[in-house]
DNA sequence: ACCGGAAGCC
DNA sequence: GGCTTCCGGT
């Protein structure tokens, strides 16, 4: 089976994205962003007493406004730059759901890494270890949301952007797998270090690479990058540990969370060179360090006993929603304990009786491309006086704005049966939709944005209707280090911290289980394998939802709103949505495979690491101008 | 302060 | 696409 993932995994060899690695290249704009930068500034120490972490992760304050205008108006070029117009920009963040504000805190934002990462770096190879920068956002809790790729090329091509298409991607892979990396480099960027690391990489790991790319997006957790790391390259590694150590301001946990995540990584890794070398060293977290880090890792009932467990109880730990449960067939994990009382020890893994084999997905690795990932920014709502005015434009069709999301829980609401107004009916069909998941994945976020959630983030169409969200509670889980302020609200509703697992894992989830990526490839057609064993999940998936709904509620109350309700408005979901909100639930098929191996957080400090030593080497002010 | 529409620039 | 600029409104 192995191979048979490292098959679809490695289909074409993704890469990461040179833009990845220079901030100017940022997708989408020649010049550096506004998000990069100011993760530069508060990277920088010097930049402290200008703008700086403060409380949540990924929460930061600027302290100085009027001086951050000035640097970021230097650094474009905009003498004119003040804070009015900086804030516009950010603003203009709130809708691609990179930032959001703090409400009631001045000058306070926050990032929503989960998305940054995902959106802009779906492909990052979080390598390493480069080290949470210090900078690094918080992702705490979080989940990593991702989308899953459009089922359908067509869908795929209609989606709007693509980041970076997957034809970049691969083009882009291909490169590195050469070794080429340094293309992106021209001196111009920044660099060195990544590049340079980034070529290591892939000389030495060729498919690994590809492979991590892959993976970053779902399997957020350190873990799995580490082990995938098998990086030879010193360089890379060693900085960061160094660097771990806790800033005070950071957001930034020391220690990334312990998570499933780790655990697969060597569950997915095995094939891969897993050169033990000082990334594996560097352990997140001491749960990590469970057997199943040592070097090989197996399939057998026992170990994914174990790995399971360990999810599960990661998945409590992080207030991963259900869907995150890994099922594993005949294995049942027991369940961690779970301070909450509510918690259901029902969830069993169990595996739904067909499993999934990789094999199914259609045209997995196969096709000559790599599957579509396309990781876009969701599409910012509708204008309020739109929405308001009915727009009806909101393409769709039926949109209407539904009510939105009272403040209790707006999907969760719809979940327990209020009455929600998209959806509603849960389609237990589930699975199959997947297409449609992926297709409406697309489309789909611009409509759903609503945010119910709190999360609001980018994968609108997981969290969205559907039950999904479930975010995590940020504060609750004990592995995750707190963060010197923890609010008990504060985040929870961050959205970015939301977590939403893509998708149980269908059914056979056994294999299935180590990869999510390979459910990317799926999806192209594979609806039609899915379906057929595996929605039965739904019933618990619904269960799971409603617990995990009023958890929240109970926990999280709060604010999640904050930003995003707003925005809710687009939700005109389509009935279609509906359907696919089942699917989605359920794990959708396919995705739901990714579902499994992600530990959210990981992969989101990774990418900000990532960030930021893209940032690092940037000058804050450009003295060109 | 903060929000977000609208128009415009690159 | 990603702001920048301007601006009316809360």
């Amino acid at each position: 089976m192995i191979s048979t993932l490292t098959l679809l995994l490695f289909p074409a060899g993704f890469a990461f994205p040179e833009w990845a690695y220079k901030p100017e290249s940022s997708p989408g704009s020649r010049q550096i962003q506004l998000w990069h930068f100011i993760l530069e500034l508060l990277r920088k120490q010097e930049y402290n007493d200008v703008i700086a972490w403060q409380g949540d992760y990924g929460e930061f304050v600027i302290k100085d406004p009027d001086e951050v205008a000035r640097l970021w108006g230097a650094r474009k070029c905009k003498p004119q730059m003040n804070y009015d117009k900086l804030s516009r920009a950010l603003r203009y963040y709130y809708n691609k759901r990179i930032l959001h504000k703090t409400k009631g805190k001045r000058f306070t934002y926050k990032f929503n890494f989960n998305k940054l990462v995902l959106v802009n770096y779906p492909f990052i190879d979080m390598g390493s270890g480069r080290g949470v920068p210090q900078s690094a956002p918080p992702v705490p809790t979080g989940g990593t949301h991702f989308r899953f790729p459009p089922s359908t090329p067509s869908e795929v091509l209609s989606s709007s952007e693509e980041l970076r298409s997957p034809g970049v991607f691969s083009t882009v892979a291909r490169r590195m797998a050469r070794g080429s990396v340094s293309d992106c480099s021209d001196g111009t960027s920044t660099n060195s270090e990544l590049e340079e690391a980034a070529g290591a990489d892939e000389r030495a790991v060729g498919p690994d690479r590809a492979f991590r790319g892959l993976l970053a997006p779902r399997l957020p957790h350190e873990s799995m990058f580490r082990f995938y790391a098998g990086h030879p390259n010193p360089a890379g590694l060693a900085r960061p540990a160094p660097r771990v150590h806790p800033e005070p301001l950071s957001p930034f946990p020391v220690s990334p969370l312990p998570g499933p995540g780790g655990l697969l990584g060597p569950t997915l890794s095995p094939a891969l060179s897993m050169t033990p070398n000082p990334h594996l060293a560097y352990t997140p977290s001491p749960s990590l360090s469970s057997p199943m880090m040592s070097s090989h890792f197996s399939f057998n009932p026992e170990d994914m006993k174990h790995y399971l467990q360990a999810h599960t109880q990661s998945v409590y730990n992080y207030h991963l929603s259900p869907r995150a449960f890994l099922h594993y067939p005949n294995i049942v994990v027991p369940q961690p304990h779970r301070p909450t009382p509510e918690k259901p020890a029902t969830h069993h893994l169990h595996g739904p009786p067909m499993p999934l084999s990789l094999s199914q997905q259609p045209g997995a690795g196969e096709d000559g491309h790599p599957s579509p990932f396309k990781f876009k920014l969701q599409p910012p709502p509708l204008g309020r006086k739109q929405r308001e005015a009915g727009s009806s434009l909101a393409a769709s069709s039926s949109s209407n704005h539904s009510s939105s999301f009272t403040g209790s829980g707006p999907i969760a609401g719809s979940a327990l049966g209020g009455a929600p107004p998209k959806i509603k009916v849960e389609p237990v069909s589930d699975l199959s939709e997947e297409d449609v998941e992926v297709t409406d994945i697309s489309e789909e976020d611009e409509l759903n944005q609503n945010s119910e959630d709190e999360e609001g983030d980018m994968f609108p169409h997981l969290a969205r209707s559907r039950h999904h969200h479930l975010y995590n509670g940020s504060s609750s889980s004990p592995s995750a280090p707190p963060p010197p302020h923890i609010n008990p609200e504060d985040d929870p509703d961050d959205d970015e911290e939301v977590f939403k697992t893509p998708a149980t894992p269908p059914p056979g989830s056994g294999s299935s289980l180590a990869f999510p990526l390979i459910g990317l490839k799926t999806e192209p057609g594979q609806a039609g394998p899915v379906s057929p064993g595996g929605t039965r999940c739904i019933p618990l998936k619904l269960r799971f939802k409603r617990r995990w709904s009023e958890d929240q509620r109970m926990e999280a109350d709060g604010e999640r709103d904050e930003a995003e309700d707003k925005k809710v408005r687009a939700e005109g979901e389509e009935q279609e949505d509906g359907k696919r909100d089942g699917e989605e639930d359920n794990g959708g098929g396919r995705g739901v495979i990714l579902g499994l191996m992600l530990p959210p957080a990981p992969t989101q400090r990774r990418a900000s690491s990532e960030l930021q030593r893209a940032t690092a080497q940037l000058s804050l002010e450009n003295t060109g101008c």
